[in-house]
DNA sequence: TGTTTATTATCACATTATGACACATTATAT
DNA sequence: ATATAATGTGTCATAATGTGATAATAAACA
C-alpha cells in the first residue's frame, strides 16, 4: 500500500467498513501504513460527515447504512426477501444513500416512493452487468418468473430483449412503460 | 471467538436477542469469553438506549423491536401474530415506512385505515412470489382457512385462482372486490 | 426463616482515546 | 520562485473507558 490520498483512504475505510461489519483501529492502522492517530483523525472527520461510527477499539459502519450491494445480507427495500444478483436493482440518492430492490418489479414500486434526484442500476438479466435502469429495456410478464409477479427482467440491449420475448412471451418495455405497468391495477388474463 | 470490539458485542447481542427470544447471563459470557460482569455492564447500556430489556437472569428484546420484513419474527400490524412467509403483506407509504400483516385478510383490513398513496404487496399462495396486491386475484371464504376467518388467498395469476377456487370453493374477486368483502358486515352463510 | 442465586459497588489494572507539540507536506499568494 | 498559510503526520503524556475479581446488597426460593 504505497502513495495513497487521505482522502482516498478515508473512502476505503467506508468501503471496507460496509463489507466487514466493523473494524480495529489496529488493523486499520497495519492496512494502510500510518499510526493509529492518523486513524483516529480520519475517524473523526467521517463521523464527523456522517459516513461512519466510532466505537472504542475501533470503527463501525454509520448507523443508517445499509448493507453493501452484492453484499449476502442485503434485503429489499420493498419486500424484505434477500436481494438476488441476477436481478439485482441499486439505486442512489442525491445524498449518496443506497437502497436495493430484489428485482425490478420491487425496483419500480420503490421508484414510486422516491423524492428527489436519483441514479438507478439494474442487473442485465443475461450477463448480469450493471445497466442504468432508465437506459435498460424490460421485459414484463413472461413466462419466466424468478421472483416477483408480474416476472420484469431487464436487458442492456434492446434486441436481447426482443430475441428473449419471442421465446418466453410477455411485453417490451422502456423504463417509463415498465413503470405504469407496474404502478396500474390490472386483472390476470 | 477472538477479538471483537465492546460495540460489535452489544450488537451482537442485540442480534442474536430479536433470534432467540431470550438469553440468560451465562450463555452471553460464556458465547463471548467475557466476564459475567461485562454483559451485565453491556445489557445496562443497552437498556438505557432502549436496544434490549433486562429481565433477572438475561434479558429479552426490547419491547418495541419491530423486526425487519421477511424476518421470522415480524408481526401483523393489524391482529399481531407472525407473519408467515406463505402469506406475508407488506405496504410501503408514501414516506417509506413499512407494515406487514400476516394474512390478505388483515392487509383489506390495515388498507382501509391508511391514509395517503401506497404500495402493497402480497405473497402468491402457490409458489410464494410476491406480487403488487392491485394487480393480484384473491379466492375469499374458500375452505382452506391458514390464518383469520374468512380466509383470503392471494394469487399472481387469474387462472391459478380459478383452478384453485374449482377445488376449494370461495369468491374469485379483484383487489377492490376483496376489499369491500372484508369491509363490509355480513352474517354467516 | 435461612439458603441460594443474581445484581450492584468498588477496586486495581489494562486498553484506548485525546490534546499538545514538533515536523513534514501541500496549497496559495505575491 | 519564494514566502507564508493550511493540512497532515507521528510521538508522547494524560485522561477516559473497559475489564475482571471480590465484596456487599438485593431478590428469589424452600
Amino acid at each position: 500500500m504505497d502513495e495513497i490520498l487521505p482522502e482516498q483512504r478515508r473512502a476505503k475505510i467506508v468501503e471496507w467498513l460496509q463489507e466487514e461489519q466493523s473494524l480495529t483501529i489496529d488493523q486499520l492502522a497495519r492496512h494502510f501504513e500510518v499510526s493509529a492517530m492518523t486513524i483516529h483523525r480520519d475517524l473523526d472527520l467521517l463521523v464527523k460527515e456522517g459516513r461512519a461510527r466510532k466505537v472504542r477499539g475501533g470503527a463501525m459502519p454509520a448507523a443508517d447504512a445499509l448493507p453493501a450491494p452484492g453484499s449476502d445480507q442485503s434485503q429489499c427495500a420493498m419486500c424484505g426477501k434477500r436481494v438476488p444478483r441476477r436481478t439485482t436493482w441499486v439505486v442512489t440518492g442525491e445524498n449518496g444513500e443506497q437502497q436495493q430492490a430484489c428485482c425490478p418489479h420491487c425496483g419500480f414500486l420503490m421508484h414510486s416512493h422516491a423524492t428527489g434526484q436519483q441514479s438507478t442500476l439494474a442487473a442485465d438479466f443475461l450477463y448480469g452487468q450493471m445497466v442504468n435502469a432508465h437506459q435498460a429495456t424490460f421485459v414484463v410478464g413472461s413466462e419466466v418468473t424468478l421472483c416477483c409477479v408480474p416476472g420484469v427482467l431487464c436487458f442492456a440491449s434492446r434486441s436481447d430483449a426482443e430475441r428473449f420475448q419471442r421465446g418466453f412471451g410477455g411485453k417490451l418495455l422502456d423504463f417509463a412503460g415498465a413503470m405504469v405497468a407496474m404502478t396500474t391495477a390490472h386483472h390476470g388474463h
